[in-house]
RNA sequence: GGGCGUUUAGCUCAGCUGGUAGAGCGCCUCCCUUACAAGGAGGUGGCCGGGGGUUCGAGUCCCUCAACGCCCACCA
């Protein structure tokens, strides 16, 4: 076949192009006709559509992709879907901010609303059908965003796979596998003390938390006993929960209060009688060592609560206010100084009253200690007792911990270290997976319940609808031997009003792409998946949440493998903010640099490893784009390779030898999940073979050495060229296909991986890599030469002597011509051997042809006059390959006419 | 408090099973050379975090300390 190469290559235009024509050529399709055996399935990351994409996204989804192509390229059919994950509290929040609504349950739908052209000031409230229906038309902007970004960056997802975690599709699976989940026991409901955020009034999970460093004050409240009036001194940083206070504990071995264990004392300000307990989980060493349990103040309370059989008396509400009523036992009056505070304003007032009635003793001491917070929140986090709903995770149960750390070390984890985070995680859980959340935009829990006869709802027996009615809204739905007008009347029913968390949803990533339960055909054909892409931070959420779910539904891990992508760093050594990574809009470097570019310094990262935003590397990974345009231009106007030519010059079958173990490198780095690895071999070899390599053979593929050394050249020349395209392909897709294109039908992403053995067949016989070694190591001594005297490359050489040992000047010898040719030597080529005992008179001497011009200042190698002239070679009379000939050097190029 | 990771040239990082310290960027000196000036050639630059060990030999293995980052922890 013969290369159309462009007169002038140019990376412009190519992403568009190649995006459009791998989508018209179905380059990605997965083939659901081949066995699982055959494939290759990757559970990719659904991104979160909350607004833009960040840099971040486009370095982990090149890493996952690079891997997708190389997998391809050996043979598999790669199952590589898209997601986007657009239910949740990311969207609504993005709504509510985007449009100035907020949600009210309460509001009927209002079929004719429209939003505000920009929101105001105030908020506008809006049903919750009206909420969801913006949710759904915002999402639908950012998916379009969202796909041209990943389709201009080149992932060879097969788009025809896509999903949304909000379709019905999603929700019938994720609806399906809750049924399943309750039927068998996994799933369970609550009424218990739960994380809750005030602010978006919604309970929130242990995966979901941190801990953030906050500024707090001890204050030292005096509780007084009962009996005897002594007083009992107790540090605390909440002094607003001391109305929710029901006992005081110390240490069991606490010599200081042993003797009140027992006891009862009273609340300073509200002379409520609490007990004086003993437990081990208190602390002789924080403040006075002994503690003030309040329901609920902290997680410890909640224990202490549960473990001491101790009543519930909690004054803080969903909205982070103190309720208004008291609670039992707590007089109604003195409770009015601080009913309908926020728990700031609260702690402020119960501070004074305390000073004012002689509750407190000293000064507040001020420290900073860790608060929790919801991730997304704002506000600490408060603990309410809420109804809920639980998947079983092993959080309390040591048996299915176990079991569940099992699983991770069954997995293969890319880097292996990112195990023990999964491990530490699951054997810290302290309670069950809470998977429902008081909010709008999301799975609804497809579960109704009775009302009875006085209209309370019976929370014992959810009703539950048959899986062929999937997906369901109990909110407009109603059960089987139900009608709507029973809906809120006693005697009938009312729907859960939850959602699901959206890791509940996410958690079934496999099964949503796999479409189990809808299409079992493609699901047998996918799963167990081989490859789960993530981020390290998300282990305790997405990747552990996955293997719950899976091993609950289908007794297997979800996948063999999980590779763990870094952060992405700013240049100082931060993790990049939402603020800075959108000052660098993806786009816009994709834009600058060329998607080719960018993705080469994504793909320099090693699995895991944490890598700074470097558009340095970006500008390299350009310049080696161009450069792959440049040598492909030169390789393939070289001449046709005819199919059987075989490398027989020992320069070419050393390169080839060389090639082969580069190959070999690169393909195990790939196995390994070694992207970055894999495509530095390469790139190195690709610069030897440029700089040296064909400089060495250029002159011989014209023809100076005759049409054997042509054709052997051309091989060899050919055989590399495509090698190292396919090595680069799954980095720079769209220069090598450009380039692919020129040469050969189809793509090069659905051309096979290169081999060793494809190496050995192309040479005549084997290679001794040392050959092309010395060679570039003796024509870069001439180069030096050169360089050091300041003259130019085409300077000719009048002697070159090297000395060394005997297999390098053996291997030397079977390159000779190519080296001289290469380094322009016109003279003397003489080699001196040395012993092998005696390296350090290994060495290359050049002299050079004196200056045309002559100079002041001489220099030292050409010290001796030699008359030489300026050019000496002669052209070449022809080429092998019919083409046209390469002109004489001093023959000024005519503008000629294209030949016919 | 427990665990994991990192520490190599001014910067970003390779360096796998121990065998004379590497790349790119930057900087310096050159070169328009018929694939490429959006190039090319050459060069400068390192007590491989500190200390101790094992070994003929340690950036690499062991111990220890330190700094930085992250994960986990029942943090009144």
């Amino acid at each position: 076949m013969s290369a159309t190469v462009p007169e002038k290559p140019t990376l412009e235009g190519l992403e568009q192009k190649f995006s459009e024509r791998w989508e018209g050529e179905g380059t990605y399709r997965f083939d659901r006709t081949r066995t699982r055996a055959d494939n290759y399935v990757i559970d990719t990351p659904p991104p979160t559509v909350s607004g833009s994409l960040h840099v971040g996204h486009v370095f982990s989804y090149t890493h996952t992709d690079t891997v997708a192509r190389f997998n391809r390229m050996n043979g598999r059919n790669v199952f590589y879907p898209m997601g986007w994950d657009d239910n949740g509290l990311p969207t609504e929040r993005r709504v509510q901010n985007f449009f100035g609504v907020r949600c009210d349950p309460n509001l009927p739908y209002d079929p004719t609303f429209e939003p505000p052209p920009t929101p105001g000031k105030e908020q506008v409230s809006i049903s919750r059908p009206n909420f969801v229906e913006l949710c759904k038309r915002l999402v639908v902007d950012d998916e379009l965003a969202f796909e041209e970004l990943f389709r201009r960056l080149g992932l060879s997802v097969d788009w025809s796979l896509l999903y949304t975690t909000i379709s019905d599709r999603a929700m019938r699976v994720a609806q399906r596998a809750f049924l399943r989940n309750l039927a068998r026991n996994e799933a369970y409901q609550q009424e218990a003390p739960t994380l809750w955020d005030v602010d978006f009034r919604t309970a929130v999970a242990q995966a979901e938390l941190e801990d953030r460093e906050m500024p707090g004050a001890y204050h030292r409240l005096v509780f007084r006993g009962v009996n005897d009036g002594a007083d009992v001194l107790v540090d605390t940083t909440r002094p607003e929960l001391l109305g929710a206070c029901v006992a005081l504990v110390a240490h069991p071995d606490d010599a200081r209060y042993q003797g009140r264990f027992g006891t009862l004392v009273h609340t300073p300000w509200f002379g409520v009688a609490v007990p004086v307990l003993a437990h081990g989980l208190a602390d002789p060493e924080k403040g006075t060592g002994i503690a003030m349990v309040c329901t609920f103040g902290d997680l410890t309370d909640v224990i202490w609560w549960r473990e001491l059989a101790l009543p519930v008396r909690s004054i803080v509400g969903r909205d982070g206010r103190i309720s208004a009523e008291p609670p039992d036992g707590v007089d109604a009056e003195r409770y009015q100084a601080i009913a309908g505070l926020t728990v700031k304003q609260a702690k402020a007032r119960m501070v004074e009253l305390l000073d004012e009635c002689g509750g407190t003793v000293g000064e507040p001491r001020a420290i900073t200690h860790p608060v929790k917070f919801y991730e997304r929140g704002d506000r600490p986090l408060e603990i309410v007792t809420t109804r809920q709903w639980y998947i079983r995770n092993g959080g309390r149960e040591a048996d299915l911990r176990a079991t569940l750390v099992e699983r991770g070390r069954a997995l293969r984890w890319f880097p292996a270290y990112m195990k023990a985070r999964y491990e530490s995680w699951v054997e810290g859980l302290n309670g069950d997976w809470l998977i429902s959340r008081q909010r709008y935009f999301g799975v609804p829990f497809p579960v109704w319940y009775r009302l009875d006869a006085d209209g309370e709802v019976v929370h014992g027996e959810p009703l539950v609808p048959d899986e062929s009615r999937l997906p369901v809204d109990p909110s407009t739905d109603v059960p089987e031997g139900f009608t709507e007008a029973q809906r809120g009347q006693p005697g009938g029913f009312v729907g859960d009003p939850d959602v699901m968390d959206t890791w509940a949803t996410s958690s079934l990533s496999p099964q949503v792409a796999g479409r189990w339960g809808d299409d079992d055909d493609l699901w047998d054909r996918v799963f167990p998946m081989d490859l789960r892409p993530q981020g390290h931070d998300i282990i305790r959420t997405w990747l552990f949440s996955t293997v719950v779910r899976s091993h609950f539904e289908h007794h297997s891990l979800p996948w063999h493998n999980a590779a763990l992508s870094g952060w992405i760093l700013d240049p100082d050594r931060k993790k990049m903010s939402k603020s800075k990574g959108n000052v660098v809009t993806p786009i816009g470097l994709l834009e600058q640099y060329g998607s080719d570019a960018v993705r080469y310094w994504a793909s320099s990262a090693r699995p895991g490893v944490d890598t700074a935003f470097d558009e340095g590397q970006m500008k390299v990974g350009r310049r080696l784009a161009i450069k792959i345009l440049n040598a492909s231009k030169f390789v393939l106007g070289t001449g046709d390779v005819a199919a059987d030519a075989r490398a027989t010059n020992p320069i070419d079958r050393s390169l080839l030898s060389s090639l082969a173990e580069v190959v070999a490198e690169a393909t195990t780095a790939f196995d390994a999940y070694d992207h970055g690895r894999a495509r530095e071999r390469a790139e190195r070899f690709f610069w030897t073979f440029c700089d040296d390599y064909v400089e060495l053979v250029k002159n011989r593929s014209y023809g100076v050495a005759g049409a054997e050394g042509a054709r052997s050249a051309s091989a060899t020349l050919g055989l590399a060229l495509s090698s190292l395209l396919r090595m680069f392909a799954p980095h720079l897709p769209f220069v090598t296909d450009e380039v692919w294109s020129w040469c050969q039908p189809g793509s090069v992403h659905n051309a096979p991986w290169p081999t060793v053995a494809e190496m050995h067949a192309a040479s005549a016989g084997p290679g001794d890599p040392l050959v092309f070694t010395v060679a570039a190591e003796v024509l870069g001594a001439i180069r030096k030469a050169k360089s050091d005297v300041k003259r130019t490359l085409r300077t000719e050489v009048v002697s070159v002597v090297v000395r060394d040992t005997e297999a390098r000047l053996g291997a030397l010898a079977a390159a000779i011509d190519d080296v001289k040719e290469a380094g322009r030597v016109v003279g003397a080529f003489e080699t001196v051997l040395v012993a092998d005992s005696d390296l350090a008179s290994t060495g290359v001497t050049v002299e050079l042809a004196p200056p045309d011009e002559p100079t002041i200042s001489g220099s030292p190698t050409s010290a001796a006059p030699v008359e030489a002239p300026e050019r000496s070679s002669e052209p070449p009379s022809e080429t092998p390959s019919g083409e046209t000939a390469v002109p004489p050097a001093e023959t000024p190029v005519p503008v000629a006419e294209p030949s016919a």
